[in-house]
DNA sequence: AATGAATGAGAGTTCATTCAT
DNA sequence: TATGAATGAACTCTCATTCAT
């Protein structure tokens, strides 16, 4: 008998990586039917639409987001640098799965050709992103200094993914983990 | 003979801010003739397709930036900190022109979409301008440390500036301000 | 699922007429699929584009040709005139049916606009045309002869073909089918 | 100073053969403009259509055949077989000048995408032909004869010119000739 | 439930032609 | 008179989606 149908993750999990790789307009319907070894019909089956799907990433990655690097970043650590060291390797790894990249991040770069929920989405995310960093810096630093890195910190990951999609070998990510680290041992006010 | 409607440097400005907001794959010809104030097909008149036309426009952008905000950068400057204020006021400006956006990082989103041509010219235009951060910050830093905030704070601006886009109003850019400000006055090292 | 408008066969055979009446540049995409009964969209759905439904049509028509007109040239005769007379009729039902005209011979006139496989596949067949009227007339005359005969006797099809489709009424086939079957009553060089 | 424009002959000329190469369909606008080193503009200025010039193109061509070839034809020779040899090669050199084809051939290919007037003239310029070599055949064979033979040299030639369309060594034009050279010396009819 | 077959709308591009000075 | 500038229609082809069994 021929492989399996692939489950409902499963399906999500390739489509994931095709908008990741190609954007919300440039990842067609075609192309992610084929990504899941679907026929279009097959995938309308299981979709009811380009948008839908889209949506439902998104909010699996929202959900995985806040169940690991969120959650990680909102505990409270004995050590910061070293869970920080530990936080970064997770981002860097679930960025990189499947080509460089953060769905949130590509999608944004789209914002007024996309859906008004899918926008929506990706403001709910990137305050949830914020808001875990925000308890993060709050254990090194003054709550105001800890609201400042919350807002560029997110802004500096998207910022260092999307520079290494044209640019894999420049190395952004681990630059920035070392000035986040620098910035946790100094822990002082940045306006200072 | 008919007198133009919109010279040619009136075009590419108009499709410039089209391509920015919409990206490549968005902006679709009708968009950028009507943008115009053309049909699809004056237009072609004036460039040989889409992506003769993107080109010419990135390439046209790549030269401002480099008589600009790189050309500011390069220089020497007395007073440092003052002077960065006024180059990040600039390029404030000329990234919210329009709408915010940076033509390149929008562009980068879309990477594997772009034709090679336009790929190539944006790592060009990074490297520009990350060789002009560099030039300013070994004012003020040794080299290594400069070559670093070189990276990042283009990697930086791109994040701001794309955060930007969904979150006016985060002041993302205002943040990024204070923090390079800082690090000019600091000055230390990083790693250290 | 629903059952097709038309099987495959159908839709080359009437494409083929299309091609055969307006040729390659003029018979275009909506033509074809009007002809279909289908909209451009659905055409597309059968055929990955206009250059490679062509060819299979091509194809199909060499193959029609081999296994009717060309077997028949090729196989060894007890009566020439009589044999050559049915192969006539055979050549002429062929090449008037849906209006008078030769695939090939059409295609050929628009030579330079063609894609390469299309002009590669036109010298095929009409290579396996002479080839089979080689064999033909080596049965009544020397082989030096034949090998004329069977290159002139393509050029004489192709000729009064296409002299049909402006002068139907002329007779051009059965004068061409008189001269031919004088020639093999002959048999004699024609050098001589 | 620069080169003068073209005189109206050249301008025919250069058409012409564009026509003659591409096909009613295939030549466009631009094309024929470039090929005359005009703007399309400056070419509307001397014609007041595509089709108005091809009919002129046309036109020309019908007298350049009649005060040429077919007026040779038409003439009493004392030595038919030389005089035909000096016809043929003069017919070889016009249809072979700026790439082999024959304008109202390569036309008839397309004839029910022609505007009627121009499918008018290629059947003139047909008739006009046959008739002249009627007038030829005559001087050797019976009128019943001529008829026939003048019918089918018409066809022949296009014929063997369309061929040597995509099969140029071939050498159909010269094997055309040598069976017209036969046919002469023999002078007996066809069909008894 | 499952899917081959179909579609209207729109993509980028070229067409023959005309406008407006 | 000459011509740069413009255009509506049509081109080949892909889009997201739906139909009909």
């Amino acid at each position: 008998m021929r492989p399996r149908k692939l489950s409902r993750e499963q399906l999500l999990l390739q489509s994931a990586l095709c908008f990741k790789q190609h954007g919300y307009t440039g990842a067609s319907v075609s192309m992610l039917a084929q990504a899941c070894g679907l026929s279009k019909a097959a995938f309308y089956y299981d979709f009811s639409s380009k948008d839908a799907l889209l949506y439902e990433i998104l909010d699996t990655t929202h959900q995985q987001l806040r169940s690991g690097i969120f959650l990680q970043l909102r505990q409270t650590h004995s050590n910061l640098t070293a869970a920080y060291r530990q936080i970064h390797a997770n981002a860097e790894y679930f960025f990189s799965f499947g080509g460089m990249g953060c769905l949130a991040g590509i999608l944004s770069a789209e914002q007024p050709n996309l859906p008004e929920m899918i926008q929506k989405k990706l403001i709910e995310v990137f305050q949830d992103w914020e808001q875990a960093f925000f308890t993060f810096f709050c254990q090194c630093m003054h709550e105001t200094q800890a609201q400042i890195w919350a807002k560029l910190s997110v802004a500096d990951y998207e910022g260092a993914i999307l520079m290494s999609r044209i640019r894999p070998e420049a190395g952004y990510l681990s630059l920035l983990q070392q000035r986040i680290i620098s910035q946790l041992n100094r822990g002082d006010t940045m306006l200072s």
